[in-house]
DNA sequence: AGAAGGATTCTCT
DNA sequence: GAGAATCCTTCTT
């Protein structure tokens, strides 16, 4: 399987968006396809960079292609990949998937007892539940081997676009750019 | 030092 | 649909 490349995310948050759908996060035995993102760009006032760079963004700021992770609501981990340029603030919210592999260790880490359905991996939270992440993975990078990996994979067509998901807080453009991305007839989609 | 709020999920009804 | 759980980050005093 190709591992991509750090270029693929050194463009803007948006575009690698796009992009994303379709590829495969990769965690030892667990393998999940992405169903859908949100992009949080440079300058956007929905994003957690909004206020400038804090000890929480950090990972936001740094290198294109690592993890930034951060604790939402107390208790649940946020997967997020980190876009554009090293020294801006943007990244992408990973916010659904699709089981490819690794059935028996995700439905350990969910403590899954129902029978399987899309509800196992709709939802950001979710997502890295499934993974194992917490915010010791913050700034892991994903373009080389070892621990959390990307690869590439045919993309899914078509997708679907839509406005971005509890963002009340930014201003009335930046909240209802279509900036979520999604595959358009998947179930594993929020 | 204290307070408010959050890129949510789960379990009910 | 509503409410609880839960704690870190950030902003204010």
């Amino acid at each position: 399987m190709a591992l991509l490349p750090q270029a693929f995310y050194r463009r803007d948050a948006l575009t690698v968006a796009h992009d994303l759908i379709g590829t495969l996060l990769v965690r030892d035995e667990v393998v999940l396809r992405v169903t859908e993102v949100e992009a949080y760009r440079v300058g956007d006032t929905a994003s957690h960079c909004r206020a400038g760079k804090t000890a929480r963004n950090a990972p936001m700021w740094g290198p294109p292609g690592r993890a930034y992770i951060y604790l939402c609501y107390g208790l649940h981990q946020m997967l997020n990949l980190v876009t554009d340029e090293d020294g801006v603030g943007a990244a992408v919210l990973v916010r659904a998937a699709e089981l490819v592999s690794g059935e028996a260790t995700v439905l350990e880490r969910r403590r899954w007892t129902r029978p399987l359905s899309p509800a196992l991996l709709t939802g950001p939270g979710r997502v890295a539940q499934a993974l194992g992440l917490d915010t010791t993975m913050n700034d892991h990078p994903l373009y080389r081997r070892g621990g959390l990996e990307l690869h590439a994979a045919p993309a899914p067509r078509p997708l679907a676009v839509g406005p971005r998901i509890g963002i009340d807080y930014a201003s009335p453009e930046d909240r209802q750019a279509p900036w979520r991305v999604a595959v358009a007839e998947s179930r594993w989609v929020a």
